[in-house]
DNA sequence: TTCCATGATTTGTCCTAGACAACCCTACGT
DNA sequence: ACGTAGGGTTGTCTAGGACAAATCATGGAA
């Protein structure tokens, strides 16, 4: 039934779409149209992919979720695909600090990174840590990886570093009871936490409460927690990788379930959220603006404004 | 192309996929040998399910996890598959402690739960809340849902509350940096960490050193990682929801790329674990069993005994 | 020029129907 | 009691086709 990757000898059309995102009928539909990926075929006919292909497809992956279309990338060789990943964003033109704590990810100076976070934690406070480190880090760190400069499992263990460093951050001191009440949760298929983390510091910050759900919460359970947990407002994380119209018509439909008194936020890199405004539906394009989100909510209620 | 839930009008398959964890192709050859679910169909032709037969889909899935095969089960009618939820592991049999804990997730009491779970952490110590309160209560919890006790909302909110006490309990103190070194992941395509972090904290204890890298690591970036991290032992969590087979193959499969000097070490409520040994593969049954896993450990090294 | 509406193309997902290998279980024979 | 051979079960794969929604490109009006 599945292999996975035994000795080397290729991955499974389903390891393939775990690993990359691309459903199993797009990887067969893209090889009819494109041509690519083609992959050879085992003794029972089925096909086996090679891990170089694996590797062109989740950097293709990672360009469509930019904005690219197919066509224009999947016949591309992998030398044309690197030239695109330069996102305008520049390594020269990150802040220096930035690009120093890069470095420590490249060479997977695991206890390093760590100290390096802390002390820039320390320094500049949780609010402008999130607004100057942490929120610009995460693209720098993506694309570094499509250039091929960090490995995954580097990625993995800066996400984890920052995780812990913010999880902590909050847990330290006694929680706020402040309005509004904010849920915190993803869409079923979303598992990037780290924006609903970071969200969640700047909201404690600024005195809300938080009712965090973890990931993956389908919108009918989202409903039924609002009501239940007295929720003044829904907030939601979007990855680039969420499919953009599932993420608008998912909102849409969460924002018709839901009390009208109850405001729904999203935020999170997306693009989709920010390419037309949704009804009901508060886009917040940086962390530093769930501050001024924070602010307008109160203004807006009637006679609560502590 | 995806419509999610407009207004309760029925789910599309995708949909049906994502909340279910169950395959569209083995939706589809289902309902064509067993004749469920069976799903209306829109304007195009297209499968529309009703939330029902989802809830149904789940409880299936849940049950098959288990062990039962599908033909005993789909056929079945709602009632009949909730008399197999009882686990043999009656409530009536469960120390009233837990009991009292499932209550306040019942009644979705965020606040009471975090406070009664930090006093039973205190009362115990962290080895002994461990043993004795988280790792036993997860099934419970889980249990509970399939008897439609409590809700999916309940449970994430019961996940979120017990993770960040287990974080914060250890990020309160220094890491130990003692051996063995041990890094701490899951496969593509298992999501559930609380297993890892139960395990991260059963290693704090006997001052082992972690490296969390997070879920979701492929096989290669695993092998890296323990390279240059110089790794002894790689821990990997299953929740039962883990397709078994993958989970042995690949599992050799990581055996077969790692070198010999590091062990592997396997735990979580994934029955293909123990059911037939893994070369190579040290199965895990209970968080207990860590702390023997260490001391063995620790006396199979020649000369490093601290 | 800028703006909007229309038509063409692209693209992901869905459909049917069939095939097969790997697994589980049973029953038989040693 | 133990192991092995056969038969049923089950998930995943194949192919080729279809279509709606999204995007892009074109042309006309302000």
């Amino acid at each position: 039934m599945d292999e996975s990757e035994l000795a080397g000898k290729g991955l499974a059309i389903s390891t393939v779409e775990r690993e990359t995102g691309l459903a199993k009928d797009t990887l067969r539909v893209w090889e009819k149209r494109y041509g690519f990926p083609a992959p050879d075929r085992d003794a029972n006919g089925e096909r086996v992919y090679s891990r170089d292909q694996v590797e062109k497809l989740i950097l293709i992956k990672r360009l469509i979720d930019r904005g690219t279309r197919p066509a224009k990338l999947v016949r591309l060789s992998m030398e044309e695909l690197l030239a695109r990943t330069d996102p305008g964003v520049g390594a020269a033109d990150d802040p220096p600090q930035l690009v120093e704590i890069l470095q420590l990810v490249k060479t997977h100076s695991a206890v390093e990174l760590r100290k390096r976070l802390e002390q820039a934690l320390l320094e500049q406070g949780l609010e402008e840590f999130l607004r100057a480190t942490a929120a610009p880090l995460s693209p720098i760190v993506g694309d570094a990886w499509m250039r091929g400069e960090i490995e995954v499992f580097e990625e993995h263990l800066y996400t984890e570093t920052l995780q812990i460093l913010l999880r902590s951050a909050i847990a330290a001191h006694s929680r706020p009871d402040g309005a509004p009440r904010v849920l915190l949760t993803t869409f079923p298929g979303e598992q990037h936490i780290l924006g609903l983390l970071m969200a969640e510091c700047m909201l404690w910050i600024h005195g809300a409460t938080c009712v965090p759900l973890g990931p993956q919460t389908p919108v009918r359970e989202i409903v039924l927690a609002a009501e239940t947990q007295r929720i003044d407002v829904v907030g939601l994380s979007f990855s680039p990788a969420y499919p953009g119209q599932t993420a608008i018509d998912t909102l849409a439909a969460l924002r018709a379930m839901l009390p009208a008194g109850t405001e729904v936020w999203a935020g999170g890199s997306n693009p989709a959220l920010f390419r037309r405004r949704i009804d009901g539906v508060l886009p917040v394009r940086e962390v530093s603006a769930i501050s001024d989100a924070v602010v307008n909510w109160r203004a807006s209620q009637p006679r609560h404004v502590d």
